[in-house]
DNA sequence: CTTTTACTTTAGAGCCATCTAATCCTGCAC
DNA sequence: GTGCAGGATTAGATGGCTCTAAAGTAAAAG
């Protein structure tokens, strides 16, 4: 019933909104798709009538529960996708996101969750992303917060990295930044670039919006994770 | 650049021309895909512009070499989609058909690739249909023929049954007729109704249209399908 | 050879998602 | 409180795929 590009935009503004808060402007939702701002004005209109958004003219658009609903539908099929590409395909963890995001649309209800099934229904997804589960209860965000609020002499653990670009991701997983390593923070520019200190002794120097995409959560420093992150 | 509305078109028109061959008509094709014979008629003509398709009105479509190749890349799409469903998500080989039909469009090359090495180069699919290989050359379909040509007494073996109604493939797996399967033909009716007997002593009777959508392969009558195809 | 019938095509319209250009708010700066 | 800048919306057009209704063609039947 819904096309492709509704689901689209819905998931677009979940994401948004689960980022910055609703409520979500036009230009964001534009900018985040990569189409004009007319197009989605006339495209929330659709779904303000089908009661997918709840819509204030000038001011922006925030998703009622049927439309959360769709979006974690989508989300959820987007990141079982993500994970059994990785897990069964051999596929790389930078290259899975654009498949997922062409196949989420895509796939029946059936697959799903014979998918869900063959991963024994995972929790994250190979970003660290939370994976809906099959009730699309909204899932709760845990203590994970984003790299670039965190003070120079912190330790972290990375546990979500967003998958928007290929590019990126890769050169990421070079510099070992990917979910589960422990890195320590090393410096914060007044611009707002983080470097962080990888247990193998590499340092890595992260653009503030970079730093803002990569949630981490705070480690304890004990011995161990001393030894592993050493200062120089 | 093809839509995924072209490419089923270009599908569909290389199985019909396999089928009953060149040119194929324009209610042909309508009746195929389910849409009016006018909406065929713009499409064709937006496919002979691009030079996929060689039409002659009033007379029909044939696909010219590059539409030989689009058609093999959605159909090998398919075929292997089939298979890996089958193998790897525990699908059943009737339910495969719907899935297919989707995702043959929207799977990537190295999605493609990755499919059919986990599958070891597979060349035929769940209903014996032949997989056309990476290199897209026109795949030859040996000495099967359809059920319907054959005489009341001949043994054949199923090698293909044609997928595209999930119900009737039910059916005939129920009734134990599947690629794979020896079949001693009972009786032909003058309307065109085929009798066989399985293996298993069962016998099933097969309208026209069944009938020729299943290939067979003629078997020589010995001791061993004499016993296993009993005349009762 | 003409008529009829079956099929094909043309004509015209609608919906979807998108664009550009032009107009219209809203809220901050003064 | 007024003006202005940035952002949002309206207006109008396009290309893709589909439909119904009407007109045209070809080939079989007489």
């Amino acid at each position: 019933m819904l096309s492709d590009v509704m689901e689209d935009y819905l998931k677009a503004i979940y994401i948004l909104q689960e980022r910055d808060g609703p409520p979500v402007a036009t230009s964001e939702i534009a900018a985040y798709l990569d189409v004009t701002p007319p197009t989605v004005t006339s495209m929330v209109e659709k779904l303000d009538d089908r009661g997918l958004v709840e819509r204030e003219k000038y001011k922006g658009v925030e998703l009622t529960d049927e439309g959360v609903t769709v979006a974690l539908e989508v989300l959820r099929h987007h990141r079982l996708l993500e994970a059994y590409l990785t897990e069964h395909l051999d596929y790389d963890w930078s290259e899975v996101h654009e498949e997922a995001d062409v196949l989420e649309h895509h796939i029946s209800e059936e697959f799903e969750r014979r998918v869900a099934e063959a991963l024994d229904d995972p929790t994250v997804d190979p970003h660290g992303d939370p994976i809906p589960n099959a009730d699309l209860s909204p899932p709760e965000d845990a203590e994970h917060t984003p790299l670039s609020e965190h003070e120079s002499g912190t330790t972290v653990e990375i546990s979500r990295v967003s998958d928007r670009e290929e590019e990126e991701l890769r050169y990421l997983k070079d510099a070992n930044i990917t979910p589960g390593t422990v890195v320590r923070i090393v410096d914060v520019a007044p611009f707002g670039m983080v470097t962080v200190a990888v247990s193998d002794g590499g340092r890595q120097s992260l653009p503030e919006e970079i730093a803002d995409s990569i949630r981490v959560k705070r480690v304890e420093t004990d011995a161990v994770s001393a030894e592993e992150v050493p200062e120089a």
